[in-house]
RNA sequence: GCGGGCGUGGCGGAACCGGUAGACGCACGGCACUUAAAAUGCCGAGCCGCAAGGCGUGCGGGUUCGAGUCCCGCCGCCCGCACCA
């Protein structure tokens, strides 16, 4: 017989409008069923989709619609993540309004996704534009700022002069702002501040509860909140050399146990000593302004030569009084770590022996390396940083570094100095507040209040939200919310007084750390529905990409715990189980200095050798490098051209299939043309077996070896193929179920209307789980298919496979049989057979036979169910 | 510079705890069907060799009955951080 070609331009959309009418992806908090909230991390409205969307979105929609299957209650949201420049900047070249912008973009892209065929509940979608979502926001924003979360500095700011705001210091990339690629100026402006810095130490230590996360991932965050241990150091300044009023230097320092290695001081060239110091001498003011000058790229930080100048102050050795040593100011001690003053160690650390060779100060090694011997060990051109015993250090010779840092530690800690201990441990961390002011128009108002009288007022609660103005003009740069005409002018909630509103508007990051709470009451008055939110979080699977690795995620987990804080959730962590997914790559081609679409070429193949052609002109170009799709070098492809030749459900499959999914997956046509092929011969082989086994008499199963055969490979590729999505392994799943297709097709060959009873009722169990399994890839296909072979509803509502324990053991196994190591035979035996017995086969075995030639193995290892290994 | 990851056929990749290397797919070749092509089906294929056999997981060593997997030393590629005291 004959089955038509499977058509999923009619099949997907039947099936999207019968899922759309029957609520079926729908998800009530108290529904039966263990929860499990799976979410991708939710897009941008830039105006289309784009492959990335496709594979980051099916890998989620695998994972729902696998949970549901298994039983689960499935949260599975949908939102747009809104706020932002871009749409700001389409205002300003088309003169769209950025909310009709962003709005129309989000129709553009809901449609795609929908026509995606994934399994999201709809019902739950917002954006972070909506003000429904940005009023919840500013309700945060007071809470935190209320309990001291939220706050206000003036900071030195990187500012981004094309964009003409402030960027974050993750938002600087060697020197540039991150969207705009303009570099990055400093400038000192009041800013609003989230508090991360309170949750620092917590922040750490909770990675370590977070086993689902990827280890590079939270090593990433780890070095980024860079905890370092150590002590703070006051140095008394002499006093004939110190300037007036400053009598003490306080330095801080991880390796107290190296202070007898010291030959000098250093402080940055913004610190308060330098200043001082600077006031009596015009050279060092320009040295400071030197430095002051390079400081602004990060670039030039990287290639600046170490640089000093020698201050005529002397500071006293904490430990020895007639010991002075110099005060430098220098290029390379920042004013933002530790206290911006630092002493040097030039034998154990390469950037101070750079320095104390440049300035030829004292080399004075104070660990000696194991084995070496003390007299002859010297430093030359590298320090030496690694363990070893303190020598050349008066009281602490002798110790390990570790012991050598307590006892400096607890000496100082016990030394008065002006009335205090001269020395303090100290954690310090290199991650700094987070900077949430912009200047922009498209973003959540700060609710605040700048009132003559009161000064900042937070905006009051029945006032909010605070929206946007929609009329608005964006013909000059700069912030239009400062040049709105009324806008500005407000009501002090506190005296009733004239005030004026805060016109910084927050950080798109902020819209993102909290987005995942919201979806699980979306509709709350509240910013949660407290007892949705801990019914449903964390989050047990985030999908997304890996370039979220520290900002998004981190800045998540701070809010968090500021929820927390403020009664909104009671969760430790957002996010328990993380998987960062890889990027889709294509092909390049130019047509000399000129990139050309895919849609545009035409590769031929010739002796082993690719070419390709242009479509539009004939003419021959250039096949370049692999490279992440991008519109610049327009290696783009469309989803939309893909779903409309191939279907949701090829693209799909395709996305999953051939590479795992956190490496990135290369694009090409003939794998997805492999993957359509494959939905066709699906189609084919459980069409044409389909009638013949339509009504086959279930209680007849098992009757016949052939039978018994197929239900073997129904049940173990259903359990393996659940084992292959718990972990994530799509392409594994993938490759399994192709070898089950392949089996089937040979299994289900020459099935006829009078094959024996048990097989029909085998083949029809072994169809049904394939349908079942490729349900969560391939939804439409696989219900279309569910209803060929007779079934009722929906797949997308039934229950995963039940396996048939026993059907995974096997009667007999066969083990490779091994001479010396190398496989020389196989020995097929009972799956109960014991060591013995295995002995004893595989002695008698030919193979065996013939390498012994009579003689006894030197040794026989026998590993049942794996191997056996004869040494000769 | 520091930290992390990865190197397996022509290509993407399998191989879970050290136990048959190369599953599955792509590309390729052969055959069948066809007037022909496409589509489809079947078969083949790591490399060398007619074969027997030998060699094979970046390179060199080691541990082990047995190493893609563990250890040591190199080489190459990718990613993150980068004057952090």
């Amino acid at each position: 017989m004959t089955t038509e070609r499977y058509n999923p331009r009619a099949v997907e959309p039947r099936w999207q409008k019968a899922w759309d009418e029957a609520d079926l992806y729908k998800t009530e908090t108290d529904a039966p069923g263990e929860k499990y909230y799976v979410l991708e991390m939710f897009p941008y409205p830039s105006g289309r989709i784009h492959m990335g969307h496709v594979r980051n979105y099916a890998m989620g929609d695998v994972v729902a619609r696998y949970k549901r299957a298994k039983g689960f209650n499935v949260l599975h949201p949908m939102g747009w993540d809104a706020f932002g420049m871009p749409a700001e900047n389409a205002a300003m070249q088309n003169k769209v309004h950025p909310a009709k912008w962003t709005y129309e973009n989000i129709d553009t892209m809901r449609a795609q996704l929908k026509s995606m065929g994934l399994s999201l509940d709809w019902s739950r979608e917002f954006a972070t534009c909506d003000v429904d979502y940005y009023h919840r926001q500013q309700m945060l924003f007071l809470d935190m700022l209320e309990k001291g979360l939220a706050y206000r500095k003036k900071s030195k700011v990187n500012w981004d002069p094309v964009d003409m705001t402030v960027l974050a210091n993750e938002q600087v990339i060697d020197g540039k702002g991150w969207r705009s690629g303009a570099e990055v100026e400093s400038r000192e402006l009041v800013q609003w501040f989230f508090k991360i810095t309170d949750y620092a130490e917590d922040l750490l230590a909770a990675l370590d509860q977070l086993p689902n996360w990827p280890d590079k991932v939270r090593l990433m965050q780890k070095n980024w909140i860079g905890k370092s241990e150590g002590l703070m150091v006051r140095w008394q300044l002499a006093a004939e050399t110190a300037p007036a009023d400053m009598s003490e230097l306080t330095v801080f320092t991880t390796r107290p146990d190296t202070l007898f290695g010291a030959s000098f001081l250093a402080v940055a060239a913004d610190h308060p000593l330098a200043a001082k110091a600077a006031e009596s001498d015009p050279a060092l003011q320009a040295f400071i302004e030197e430095c002051r000058r390079t400081g602004t790229s990060a670039e030039a930080l990287e290639t600046a030569e170490k640089k000093g100048y020698r201050t005529p102050i002397m500071a006293v050795h904490p430990f020895d009084p007639d010991w002075k040593l110099p005060v430098y100011v220098a290029n390379f001690v920042l004013m933002e770590y530790g206290t911006g003053a630092i002493f040097g160690c030039p034998a154990h650390d390469q950037r101070d022996l750079d320095f104390a060779r440049k300035y030829d100060l004292p080399v004075t090694p104070v660990v000696l390396p194991p084995k070496e011997d003390p007299t002859a060990f010297s430093i030359y051109s590298e320090a030496y940083d690694g363990e070893g015993t303190l020598y050349n250090s008066r009281f602490l010779d002798g110790m390990a570094p570790a012991e050598g840092f307590e006892a400096v530690a607890k000496r100082l800690e016990h030394t008065d100095l002006a009335g205090s201990p001269q020395g303090e441990r100290k954690v310090n961390f290199r991650l700094r507040d987070w900077g949430v002011s912009r200047q922009r128009y498209w973003g959540c108002p700060i609710p605040v209040l700048h009132c003559e009288s009161c000064g900042v007022v937070p905006e009051a609660r029945e006032n909010l939200p605070v929206k946007l103005p929609d009329d608005i003009d964006f013909e000059k740069p700069g912030n239009p919310l400062d040049r709105h005409p009324t806008w500005r002018q407000a009501k002090c909630p506190k005296c009733g007084g004239e005030a004026r509103r805060e016109t910084d508007t927050m950080d798109t990051f902020v819209d993102s750390s909290w987005y995942f709470a919201r979806f699980t009451a979306p509709k709350a008055d509240e910013p949660t529905d407290p007892q949705a939110a801990n019914a449903w979080l964390p989050v047990d699977q985030y999908i997304g990409g890996i370039e979220h690795a520290i900002l998004h995620l981190l800045y998540s987990r701070f809010f968090v715990r500021a929820m927390k804080a403020c009664g909104h959730l009671d969760l430790d962590e957002p996010f328990k189980g993380l998987f960062t997914q890889g990027m889709v790559v294509h092909e390049t081609y130019r047509d000399g200095r000129e990139w050309v679409s895919p849609a545009d070429v035409a590769i031929t193949e010739a002796e082993g050798k690719r070419s390709a052609k242009r479509l539009s002109t004939g003419s021959e170009i250039a096949i370049g490098g692999i490279e992440k799709m991008s519109k610049s070098k327009k290696n783009v492809v469309d989803p939309d051209d893909i779903i409309a030749s191939y279907g949701a459900d090829t693209a799909r499959w395709f996305m999953l299939s051939d590479s795992p999914p956190d490496r990135d997956v290369i694009w090409t046509e003939a794998g997805v043309e492999g993957a359509f092929r494959f939905v066709q011969r699906l189609w084919r082989v459980l069409g044409e077996a389909a009638p013949h086994v339509a009504g086959a008499d279930a209680a007849a199963i098992s009757d016949n070896e052939a039978a018994m055969a197929l239900r073997k490979v129904a049940h173990r590729t259903a359990a393996g193929v659940a084992e292959d999505i718990e972990r994530l392994g799509f392409n594994k799943a993938i490759a399994r179920i192709h070898e089950f297709v392949n089996g089937l097709a040979t299994h289900l060959a020459g099935l006829s209307a009078d094959s024996d009873p048990s097989l029909k009722a085998a083949g029809h169990e072994a169809l049904t789980i394939l349908v079942k399994l490729i349900a969560p890839m391939m939804p439409h296909l696989a219900q279309e298919c569910w209803q060929v072979l007779g079934h009722d509803g929906f797949v997308a509502a039934k229950g995963w496979p039940a396996i048939d324990e026993s059907l995974l053991v096997d009667e007999e196994v066969t083990l490779p049989i091994q001479i010396n190591g190398k496989k020389r035979g196989d020995l097929t035996v009972p799956a109960a057979a014991s060591k013995a017995d295995i002995e004893k086969a595989a002695l008698e075995s030919d193979v065996v036979q013939r390498a012994l030639a009579g003689g006894e193995p030197k040794r026989l290892i026998v590993v049942p169910g794996r191997i056996v290994n004869v040494v000769v």
